[in-house]
DNA sequence: CAGCGTTAGTTGCACGTACAACCAATTGTA
DNA sequence: TACAATTGGTTGTACGTGCAACTAACGCTG
């Protein structure tokens, strides 16, 4: 690709972009379609802990990839909704760690569910192999970048 | 994939979401590497219109996916940077197209080779096939939302 | 133990973001 | 022509975001 053919919607990063993009935005019209207030990024989190409840607060940031900072706000809010909870290590009282409530935990009954048809309305009529071979591109782009 | 089988890490949503993020955020970092004061945000603004000089305002909006609040206010600060100049039209004075200036136009040979050697790196030991799977796959999902 | 560096988390700040309300120009329709 | 509906763009608001400065707790080394 020369410097003048050089054209941007064909590139990786738009297409990547787009695609990250409509997804969340389709995931948000699902929530709100059923009188759900969960957005994106605290869905992000909620996810994140029905993978692996109790996480400390660092992990989610590493796994969430956004600022640390970012990650205390939106969890004071999901506390101040009683859907988390912060427990401090008593071993190590710089760590704490993040826990769904029974609140949480029931939520996701309702936001799973969502979260699968999302996924399945963006696959459809795409050859499993190929969302296959999407899939192990994008975890080898990722990895790509973190070394 | 049952309901307790869940694991939000090997999702579509989430790996998507992370190569994006991180694709972004290195692009970021070779821009400040050499001492480019350029925001993501205004990057596919320009990188936009060095594919179509001249656009409407509002068919940034539709290219870019983000809101045209959003777009309004990026496209004052480029113009404030001098990159870009807004031009009313005369027939429809509703329309404002969007033009780079001799500044902006410059820019691209700096920005254009970061932009490349960024996909390059996320690319890197990926063979070529795949990747046009990938964006084939990436396309499809675009396209599965937008109806 | 004292002091230095490191780590987990919080907070201040500037700016990006979506959503909704708004304004001005245009179009459609009676 | 008059008036409603639509469209492109701007602005207000609330909140998400990264970055950097900060605090508290821990570990390391003298």
């Amino acid at each position: 690709m020369d410097q003048h053919s050089f054209n941007p919607e064909e590139s990786l990063g738009y297409q990547l972009k787009r695609a990250s993009r409509t997804m969340g935005q389709r995931l948000r019209q699902h929530f709100t379609a059923h009188d759900l207030d969960m957005p994106i990024e605290h869905w992000e989190i909620l996810a994140t802990l029905y993978g692996h409840d109790g996480l400390y607060q660092r992990e989610l940031v590493c796994r969430i990839f956004k600022d640390k900072g970012t990650i205390t706000r939106a969890v004071n809010l999901l506390e101040r909704m009683n859907i988390v909870v912060r427990i401090q290590d008593e071993q190590d009282k710089r760590n704490k760690r993040v826990y769904l409530t029974h609140k949480g935990k029931a939520m996701r009954d309702q936001l799973g569910p969502l979260a699968r048809q999302t996924i399945e309305d963006a696959t459809a009529g795409i050859p499993e192999k190929d969302i296959k071979t999407c899939m192990e591109v994008l975890k080898k782009i990722y990895h790509n970048f973190s070394k």
